[in-house]
DNA sequence: AACTCAGTCAACCGCCCGCTC
DNA sequence: GGAGCGGGCGGTTGACTGAGT
């Protein structure tokens, strides 16, 4: 059998993992889990954000949802699998092999053999393929060499960064994966404010695929809410911000949405490679027709400046 | 400082297996 | 039954690092 039809496809790319690759490995499972690997490259480039602006002099009542399209992960369903797996599982332990862990890894090798996702199963939080190395770099030598002192210093010579991962939640806050912490989500919703995203290096990812975000949102701009909203709306006075495309959307949906009556379709299509904001008077999303695809968002608009 | 070498481990490759159609 | 697909697994590679010279 050859290789998988997924890992065939010449703009898949190998390699190290970058922060900002593992990062959108992280909240795609994180949100949604991993039932189809196949599925997760795709995936991984939608993201959801959400903001409210209260009723001001120059802003009404305005919810926000924005949908940002990226490019998605440039890897295979399967490299995606190994990737957390092996390395950004929350659950995963790192750092030296205790004496019992070692034992453990001998006995059970001694009974099963070279079955070491089997020996795996039976030390939480040890991965196959970390059992696997240990055992080529460390423990054959050991019982090549019994006389050899248990050394303690020689088992775990990485710096900290390779044992734990940053990770920025959809609050903005950032927290360490290691073997101690586990994810912080706090709910499975997926959604993200505009305030975590731009505090996060999610940056990078904005800055090269969709525009500069940080120099259209300034944080002076974005004020705390108030009101029954989740935490996770951060409001934005759309009218208060520079003559960014991005608050031209803004203004044309406070203009349209005094004469017209319920939403307004905005694609900012030059600063987000496929995203769209829908705005809801009432503070409501519109329904099934407020997820439009990429081709049909042109002509909304168009048929929207033809209102005006 | 520059080079070599050994150890570590993340990631890939190829195969097997189970599931679906 | 068999072809296709995707997940899982073990073997292997090679990038990286630090110690030694």
């Amino acid at each position: 059998m050859g290789k998988h039809s997924c890992c065939n496809q010449e703009n898949v790319k190998r390699g190290l993992w970058s922060p900002e690759e593992d990062e959108k490995l992280i909240k795609y499972i994180t949100a949604h889990g991993y039932g189809c690997w196949s599925e997760v490259p795709e995936k991984a480039g939608v993201f959801v954000a959400c903001t409210r602006a209260p009723p001001s002099e120059n802003c009404i009542y305005i919810y926000t949802e924005v949908t940002i399209c990226i490019p998605g992960l440039q890897r295979c369903g399967k490299s995606c699998r190994l990737r957390w797996i092996n390395y950004l599982r929350p659950d995963i332990r790192r750092g030296r092999f205790t004496p019992e862990e070692e034992q453990l890894i001998i006995s059970l090798h001694e009974a099963v053999g070279n079955r070491w996702a089997h020996i795996a199963s039976h030390l939480p939080g040890r991965t196959d393929n970390g059992i696997k190395n240990y055992w080529n770099s460390w423990i054959k030598k050991k019982i090549r060499k019994p006389s050899s002192p248990a050394s303690t210093n020689m088992e775990n010579p990485r710096t900290d960064h390779q044992h734990s991962q940053f990770f920025v939640d959809k609050f903005g806050q950032n927290h360490f994966l290691n073997q101690e912490t586990l994810i912080p989500f706090h709910d499975p919703s997926f959604t993200f404010d505009i305030n975590g995203i731009y505090n996060s290096h999610m940056d990078q990812i904005f800055l090269e695929h969709a525009g500069t975000l940080q120099n259209q949102i300034q944080a002076e701009e974005i004020f705390q809410p108030a009101g029954s909203f989740s935490d996770n709306m951060v409001p934005i006075d759309v009218q208060s911000c520079d003559n960014t495309n991005f608050f031209k959307a803004g203004e044309m949906a406070v203009d349209s949405l005094q004469r017209q009556e319920d939403s307004i379709w905005i694609d900012t299509h030059q600063y987000f490679s496929s995203s769209y904001f829908v705005w809801d008077q009432a503070g409501q999303l519109g329904g099934e027709e407020i997820f439009p695809t990429t081709s049909n968002m042109g002509t909304m608009l168009e048929s929207s400046n033809e209102h005006e």
